[in-house]
DNA sequence: CGCTCAGTTGATCAGTATCAAAGGGCGTGG
DNA sequence: CCACGCCCTTTGATACTGATCAACTGAGCG
């Protein structure tokens, strides 16, 4: 089953029917390896990319070379199902592990708009859950010490993860690299490298990358200051 | 007329019908004074807000008082459209100036989308540049120094004001505090002040709250790194 | 006329960046 | 099967941006 059924069943109910028209709407797959380029800025893309399986991200570049990632995509997330109302891409999306992806042609999604009025809610409703995590971020970044910053962004990548059946038990895999996570946090690598060492050395997680397993889920909610509630985890009608 | 539909037009043609269901969505007008909450963060609004005229902003509160905002709502801004696929608010809205709001019953929003679709992708193109927003929002915190920093709000706020003819010629009201603007920022007012100052003394603002004038346009967009792609400001069909 | 709040200034501190280099795991080629 | 190379991680020393603390100014307003 296409993950992006399972993600949004989390949160409304799919008749038979959308959810028939979801799987019909994925035209093709398409496999990459990582750290490749899905879509890039300023790219006009005529389909949307669905995460099947694997971790992708969204990323802006600066002058200088710099990069921040603006998203983490994991199965069952729409990467860019904004491009379709958007049109024009203001940002890159790559892989960061081996991906395979859904490929979702824009005149499919149209059609969706023109005859499922509910399941177009579901679809505006799933880049509304990308726009409170991006909210979120920007609390994190703002106002939270780097320690809780990463705390905070592995409490939601947790609990994204355990949503689509990719995790359980405080165990997942975050095959990211530590200057992935900088570009992420906005840090440097040895900055990521010296709190991913706070974490493990105060007993809050055990990291092998690309293998965490949080020990203390409370003390990483409390360093994190983290409220799931942005998740839009509950299951209503929309 | 609604400054919605102007904000709106500047992306994508609306039809005379779909400018009378929006004018008609607009089911009584609210008027708040500056600082006051529109919604707080865990209600359920039966309502959406439009921002007919003033300021209002999307924040988060931390646990020590500190506060994140992470949105800033001008004339023609649709401040919490989201609470209608989302239901439960994940933040707080509040005014910064005297506003006048149009209240838009969710009822309505749902019958938009079962009755016409491409209004319908109009409401979430709306969101979605919210979502654009956010994104540039987090690079400039994340790689941006201080000054590039509040050199992009400025950037981004002159031309979303120019959209919906609230500024022109390089000058606009910015009825913010140095206090809000940290609170935006991510930063302290005393170092606001400081990189405010030293824009001012740089000639390329003069800044007298709530007057901003532009001094030299080309100067704070290379400061900035500033790229108005993300504002969507093309016409097209959606 | 005094209160309050926004803005300003100065001194010091903390968190994160920067620069530099060494260690470790893993795949590839010899 | 070993050695080399590469990438990721780790460590150390130092620099700098922005935070903190404290106090003062000035304007608007009751």
């Amino acid at each position: 089953m296409n993950p992006f059924i399972l993600k949004m069943e989390r949160r409304d109910s799919l008749s038979a029917e959308e959810r028939a028209v979801l799987e019909e709407a994925v035209a093709r797959v398409r496999v990459l390896g990582p750290h490749e380029d899905v879509v890039r800025e300023g790219d006009r893309p005529t389909d949307s990319t669905l995460v099947l399986d694997g971790v992708t991200c969204r990323y802006n570049l600066l002058g200088d070379g710099k990069r921040q990632i603006t998203a983490i995509h994991v199965t069952g997330d729409f990467v860019d199902l904004h491009s379709f109302p958007l049109k024009v891409m203001d940002h890159g999306v790559a892989t960061l592990t081996t991906c395979r992806l859904g490929v979702v042609p824009h005149a499919r999604l149209k059609a969706i708009t023109e005859q499922f009025p509910h399941l177009t809610r579901v679809l505006w409703l799933s880049t509304l859950m990308d726009g409170s995590m991006h909210r979120q971020w920007i609390v994190s970044m703002g106002r939270m010490p780097a320690l809780g910053q990463l705390a905070h962004l592995l409490c939601e990548l947790y609990l994204r993860l355990e949503a689509v059946n990719e995790a359980s038990e405080l165990r997942f895999k975050l095959p990211l690299t530590q200057t992935d996570l900088a570009d992420t946090l906005g840090l440097t690598p040895v900055h990521v490298n010296r709190i991913v060492q706070e974490l493990r050395q105060s007993g809050v997680v055990v990291w092998r990358t690309p293998d965490v397993q949080i020990l203390d889920w409370d003390r990483l909610v409390r360093l994190a200051e983290f409220d799931p509630r942005y998740l839009h985890l509950h299951h209503e009608p929309r």
